[in-house]
DNA sequence: CTCGATTTGTTGAGGTAGCAATGATTGTAG
DNA sequence: CTACAATCATTGCTACCTCAACAAATCGAG
């Protein structure tokens, strides 16, 4: 194997999930656009409900987000000003930012969730056979291994 | 099945998909740097070079790259610095600018291709069973006729 | 033939992202 | 205790993309 081409199957492979993950990118980000919220806010809104005391410091924050420091300072900016979220200066050490999830934020999240469960089924997941499904995870658990990440499913 | 939730299964599949592709994305950009190429770049001279006369119209171009017309614009522009890409007029419709990839440019991408092949496969392709490929095919040519695209291996 | 509609490419404005530099704070070696 | 290094968040700068507006050319109904 592992010649300098790529044979007629692994073209295949590659070409179709080259062409189609931007669409795909596309087409959620287009079904939460009714919802107000950019996919970006999406995550962050998703990250900081699921964080253990309601708040995330900055670094962790755009750790998890796969986003830049000043990335996250300027997204973060936009959800502060939507009421989304709230800026906490930690007590203990004054060089941090806490971000949290306000209740107006929240309940922006809840409103789009169901929105997008079903928008991930409708482009993705109702489109594959059961064991298709299981087979995406399984690749992309290599690949993201592989990446030297470990996606959070990696169990 | 279509449920507001998404199963277990389901959910290690989703959320192994998203998590990934962004640093695959990323592991391909950083391996073509070296050769003084963005993945946007490349895609462009890539689709230039395969193009049956050696010259494609903008708005085809632009169509088959997912770039609206103002950003394959300013991407030829600086291709076109780098003396890869010419601009050309059409002389039957005055409208068109036709972009054809110069010798110059055939060089930079011959010279990256093998590299990116090489990428493709270390951090993808060889990552899979040979099963596992043909399945991507399958999910991505699927995914992507479900968004009323028409992936170009979709046979 | 002519005038309005359409197609084509470019430009301007706005938004988002990263890198590098900065300021502020904390940790640590001596 | 002091000085130097590391960490954290923000800001300036640049790059890149989209949308809307535009200019030029072509098409087509009448």
């Amino acid at each position: 194997m592992t010649s300098k081409r790529l044979t007629a199957s692994e073209m295949r492979a590659w070409r179709a999930y080259a062409e189609t993950t931007d669409h795909l990118h596309a087409a959620l980000e287009a079904d939460l656009t009714p919802h107000g919220l950019s996919l970006g806010d999406y995550q962050v809104l998703v990250i900081l409900s699921e964080a253990a005391d309601g708040a995330l410091r900055m670094c962790d924050l755009s750790e998890q987000l796969g986003l830049s420091p000043s990335g996250l300072t300027r997204r973060l900016d936009g959800l502060v000003k939507l009421g989304y979220v709230l800026r906490s200066q930690c007590s203990s050490d004054r060089r941090v930012m806490f971000a949290s999830i306000t209740p107006t934020g929240l309940k922006a999240l809840e409103s789009a969730v169901t929105d997008h469960v079903l928008s991930v089924r409708r482009h993705l997941i109702d489109q594959l056979t059961p064991e298709q499904v299981v087979t995406l995870g399984d690749i992309f658990i290599t690949v993201g291994t592989g990446l030297g990440r470990q996606p959070s499913t990696a169990s």
